[in-house]
Formats: structure tokens, sequence, C-alpha cells
DNA sequence: CCCCCCCC
């Protein structure tokens, strides 16, 4: 038996201490009848000490029952559970969030001994109310010698997806890109954040913080333990939940939405919808109708209120990057009181995720990235397929990982947006498209922020002005204005010939670092037709005039045009290549018309060019493909640009082969 | 009770 149950757990559960993490045994699961809706679960779980029949799973675990997962005798970590008494005076355990550690076939029967918890003769906790825990010893002797259970989410549990598996159903999905939650001691030193009006004085108490809410006994936490600040009477965002009617937050506004119109077969109205956050989580908030004349110019972006009586449902995580798994809808009785303090309560809360990775992630996921923006496209105007007019303004960023990734701006933003001093550029709940490879766009419900007040916008710069501004940086979004958009396809002059290049339909492209060895000088020059889109050769009429066959007539003129041959050589093996006119200038570094003059004037510096060309190094960018003449087939190379030898880039090519010769 | 989010 690998796992241990946390005996004593059910009992100090209902008397009332928030336990999370605790591992139970199921003993038996039945479904109860219910009204409309989902089905409910009630489970009986045992601590090997004691069994208590009255959990409940939250309905948003129902798969685990569906998936057959959660059968009897199988041993589950209980992650998170909430105390709830019914009218009568019964106590409810609600399971919010459990992790299967051992199924029913692994365990292989019931472990130990347990009595059901009612046959103790413990009859105080169904007087309490379920909220009222004060008056409960902190620690009950269960609570108080924790066994190794009580570690296990530190310390073995496999990292949690950040609330992004609304991809992926499954919640045990890792993350690869996981960045801690700012807690607010990390943030303190600028946690003033970017929206000034809210700058208060953290001593500041609020009287709305003090007398009426701390008293209430409605806000007093039932999951003693899990405010950070002693003394505070709301709740955590991360402690709310549908299955409690009764509960205040006190949360700054992140990102507040315009007022918008709907209709359709359900009717229409009018909504608009803001996050709010504090040190436990986020959650987004969405009022309807009345709740949005009442509402919508009360709160405000980077603001702190207040928010109370309000409806719960579960979050439909496919339009939201943040982490709750509910969200919160205004109803009549709603109140929102602006608050003075908001100590404590971080500006805001990103999982950025490195641009590299953006390679990795499903398209059309909603992802958090932070990146220096090094260039931006000019602003421009597009029209939709509705036929509206917008602006757009695609940035590129690049962070430490080195790639770079377009993130197109709308609108108003895009207009505004400058690009002066290289800004670092944070977004929240982008959205991940393949155009041109991989790029992001920004969604009414984005969050752009323009060098925010963040740890990690403040190591980006650093990182930037120190080396990030030299990095050769290559970008995940391709577009035709980059060149042919294709990543550099580096080979030896013995691959070539190896991997039968140029064999196939089509041609194969190809750079190479070599060395001029040859040129044939002989028949490099050529008289073309001076008509600018002909450059065939002339025939010379030794009357003054030169005679193109492809235009049919004479002209009173030539131009000299190149076309060479040179041997290049690698440390491998050596290769003929043709190199038409611009090459062919590139490489020799005059231009085809002064070489011919020189030819015909001065034949020894004619002879000089091609010395100091002889023997040097360049990136050449190939064609090649194999070409059949009269039943004789050879491999034709052609250069299409000589480049100079960046020796930097070139080495992150070889670099880049070894690994891949190593894996 | 919305969930539109644009273009190459």
């Amino acid at each position: 038996m690998s796992v241990n149950l946390t005996q004593g757990a059910v009992e100090a559960l209902l008397n009332g201490s928030p336990l999370n993490n605790i591992v139970l045994q199921l003993l038996n699961i039945r479904q109860v009848v219910t009204g409309p809706g989902p089905p409910r679960f009630r489970l009986l779980m045992s601590d090997g000490q004691h069994s208590w029949n009255s959990f409940l799973l939250a309905t948003q675990l129902n798969h685990l029952k569906e998936e057959n997962r959660l059968v009897p005798n199988c041993v589950c970590m209980v992650k998170k559970s909430i105390i709830n008494k019914l009218s009568d005076g019964r106590l409810v355990v609600i399971v919010m969030d459990v992790e299967i550690l051992q199924s029913a076939e692994e365990t292989g029967g019931k472990i130990g001994n347990p009595t059901p918890y009612n046959a103790v003769g413990k009859t105080s906790s169904p007087q309490k109310s379920a909220s009222s825990t004060s008056d409960l010893p902190d620690s009950s002797p269960s609570a108080a010698e924790p066994g190794p259970s009580y570690m296990y989410n530190s310390t073995l549990s496999p990292p949690r997806g950040r609330g992004r598996e609304f991809v992926e159903k499954s919640p045990m999905k890792a993350s690869p890109m996981k960045t801690s939650w700012t807690s607010p001691m990390k943030t303190s030193p600028m946690k003033t954040s970017w929206t000034s009006p809210m700058k208060t004085s953290p001593m500041k108490t609020s009287p709305m913080k003090t007398s009426p809410m701390k008293t209430s006994p409605m806000t007093t936490s039932p999951m003693k333990g899990t405010s950070t600040s002693p003394g505070s009477s709301t709740m955590l965002i991360a402690n709310i939940n549908p299955y409690q009617s009764k509960w205040t937050i006190r949360a700054r506004v992140t990102n507040k939405s315009n007022v918008r119109t709907w209709s359709n077969s359900r009717g229409e109205g009018k909504l608009f919808s803001f996050d709010v956050l504090d040190e436990s989580g986020e959650i987004k908030i969405t009022a309807f109708n009345n709740e949005v004349d009442k509402f919508f110019t009360l709160v405000e972006h980077g603001k702190v209120y207040y928010i109370t009586k309000a409806t719960l449902k579960v979050a439909n995580k496919q339009y939201s990057t943040l982490k709750s798994n509910y969200e919160i809808t205004l109803h009549a009785h709603s109140s929102i009181v602006p608050c003075d303090d908001s100590q404590g309560l971080p500006a805001v809360h990103c999982d950025f995720v490195p641009i590299a990775e953006l390679e990795n992630i499903d398209v059309d996921t909603l992802i958090d990235v932070i990146g220096i923006c090094k260039s931006a496209d000019d602003v421009s105007r597009i029209t939709t397929k509705t036929s509206r007019e917008v602006s757009k303004r695609a940035l590129n960023l690049i962070d430490t990982t080195g790639k770079v990734v377009a993130l197109t701006l709308w609108g108003e933003e895009a207009e505004k947006f400058d690009v002066s001093g290289k800004p670092v550029v944070a977004v929240k709940g982008a959205r991940l498209s393949d155009f041109g490879g991989r790029s992001l766009s920004a969604l009414f419900s984005s969050t752009v922020m323009v060098n925010p007040d963040l740890p990690q916008a403040f190591s980006l710069r650093a990182w930037y002005d120190q080396e990030g501004y030299a990095l050769d940086s290559e970008s995940l979004t391709q577009t035709r204005s980059m060149g042919s958009g294709q990543k550099t396809n580096w080979k030896t002059l013995s691959d070539v010939k190896n991997e039968h290049l140029g064999h196939g339909e089509k041609a194969d492209y190809f750079s190479c670092l070599a060395t001029v060895l040859y040129m044939r000088k002989e028949n490099c020059l050529y008289q073309a037709c001076p008509s600018d889109d002909c450059k065939k050769k002339v025939i010379d009429q030794q009357n003054g005039l030169y005679r193109c066959e492809k235009c049919n007539r004479e002209y009173p003129n030539f131009q000299y045009r190149l076309l060479l041959n040179a041997n290049l050589a690698d440390f491998g093996d050596n290769q003929w290549v043709t190199c038409f006119q611009e090459t062919a200038e590139a490489l020799l570094g005059h231009s085809a018309e002064t070489l011919g003059q020189l030819r015909d004037t001065d034949e020894a510096a004619f002879e000089e060019v091609f010395q100091k060309t002889n023997f040097t190094t360049h990136i050449f960018r190939n064609r090649v493909k194999l070409e059949t003449y009269n039943d004789e087939s050879r491999i034709k190379v052609t250069v299409m640009e000589v480049q100079p030898v960046d020796h930097r880039e070139y080495s992150r090519t070889l670099i880049g082969n070894i690994r891949k010769l190593a894996s």
C-alpha cells in the first residue's frame, strides 16, 4: 500500500476545520434525486477511522463518476472541500476538487475498520453554523498531527495546469509553461501598478472593512486559514463557490469591457463584463440590462471594490484565461462598493508563455505573453467580412527565448500604439493563431499593457538592453514580406550530392559556406540586348549595329552582362556553380559594365579583379536542379544570392546541426 | 441571458 489515509480527517472536517488535501477512501457512491440540472452524486468516504456518508460531489466533477474513475474502494485526495449546513441542520461536505490516487483494484478492498461518524455520538456540529468556526479549537488532534498526506500537494503532486484546460478537458494536463502566481509579497515593491488613481496608503483602513463587514457572521470566513490577511472579513476569490450564497470579495478591476447589445432567439439585451483580481485568484463578472445601468460607470479599471450578493456559475473557459472555475453574474440585489484599501491586491496576474513555446501550443488557445516590441508594421485599415472598417497593426515581440512572434492589435489600440523606445508589451488573453506559422491576435477581452509595472517586464528590459538587442532572432511568424519566408537550408557541398538535392520534381534550394577556388573568366562577359527586359546575347554585325534575334531587330548599342562559372569548395567537396549578372557582380565587386570596360581597356586590371576574388569565402544561397540534355543528366547549381559571412549565424547553424546529429 | 474578437 503506497498511500495512507488521513486518519481523523472526517472528525476534524465535521468540526469545522478547513482541511485540504486529505486522503480518503471512497466506500460508496450513488446518485441523489435532484430537480432539474445535472445529476448529483453522494459519496460515502472513510479516513480509515471514521466514515461519513454526506459528501456531495461538486457537479463539475461529475465526469469522474461518469468515466467510472470514482468507484467504491478507490483512494482519493480531496484537495478542496467546503462544509454546508442544510436547512434541517445536517452537515454536507461538498467535494470541490479531488484526485484519484489509487484505483479500486490497486487498493483491493476497504482499508481499516471505519465506524460511521454519526455513531460516535458527536452532536455538537449540527448545531453550529457551518460558517462559524471561530469558536472551534484551531487544532483538532488530527489537524495538529498532519500525516505525510498533508504534504502531498506541495511535494508529490504533478504540476497543475494553469486553467488553460478549456481546450483539453483533462484537469490533469500539465502546462509546460506555468509561471508562478504573483504573490502580493513579491509584487509589493511595484504593486502600485500601472493605473495611478488607486495608489492609496497601505495603512489607510476603510470603514467598510472594519465595522460592518467584520462583524457580519456571514463574512467570517468558514474557510479558516485560507485568508492571507488576518482580520480580513472578506472571502478570497479562490474560495467562493456556488454552494455558498453569502460572501463578499475585495478585488481590483483588471479589465472592463464596453457595453454591448445582443439579440438572438432567446431575446435581446445589453451587457458588460469585467475581470476582478485579489491575492488568491481572479474571476469574471458580468452585468446585464438593469445592472449595466447601475454599475457600468461605477466600475473603473484598476480600482478596488467590495462585491457581494451575486450569482456564481461554472465558467466557460473557452472565453477566458482566468483561473477561476466560476464566473459571477450580477443581479438586482448585488452590491458593488468602492474600497480605498488596495493593500495586498496585485495589479494584474499573468501566466506568461515563453515565445518559443508558442510553437507547441494548440491554435486558438488564449495565452498571456510578454516581450519587447522590437519593431512594428505601420497601421493599416482593413475591411472585415461584414464590411466594417478597422485599423490593425502587427507588433513583433521578442523575449529571452530569442524568438519573435507577431501580435496584432486592432482599432484604437493599434492606432495609439507607440513603438518608439522599444517598449515592453504584455498581453493577457491573446489568441494564438497559425497564420504565418504562429502569431497572436489581441481580442476585445485581452488586456494589452505597455511597459507594465511587473518584475518580468523589468528583467526583460534589462535583458534586451544588455544582450537581446544584438540577437539575430528568428520569428515564429513568417510573412511574404520577409524574403522567401523559409528558414535557411544549410548544406555542405557533399550533403548536396549525398542527399541527391535537385533530383526531385522541383528545384531545391540550399545555403552553404564556401570559398571560391577558380573562376572561368574567359567567357564570363557577353554582349546583351540593351532592351530592359530582354538580355539576350546580340550578334555584332561589325557595322556598328548589334542584332537581337529575340527582339528581331538591330540596336546601335549593347549592354555587358555576366555569366560566370565558378568552382566553390568547402572543407569536404567542391562544386561548379553558375552566377548570373547580379550574383556575379556581388561576387566580383564590380558592375558588368565596369568589368566590360576593363576587359576592353585594361586587361591587367580586369585580371586583378579575379585574383582578388579568388579564395574569398562567402555564404552562397543556391538553386539546384538536375537537368538533362541529349540523354545526359547533370546537376546544375545556380547561385541566387552571395552574402558576406555572418559567423554568428553560421555558428548557430553548426551547433544546431550537431544537436540534430546527437539526437 | 453574452461568448462578437476582424486582415493577410
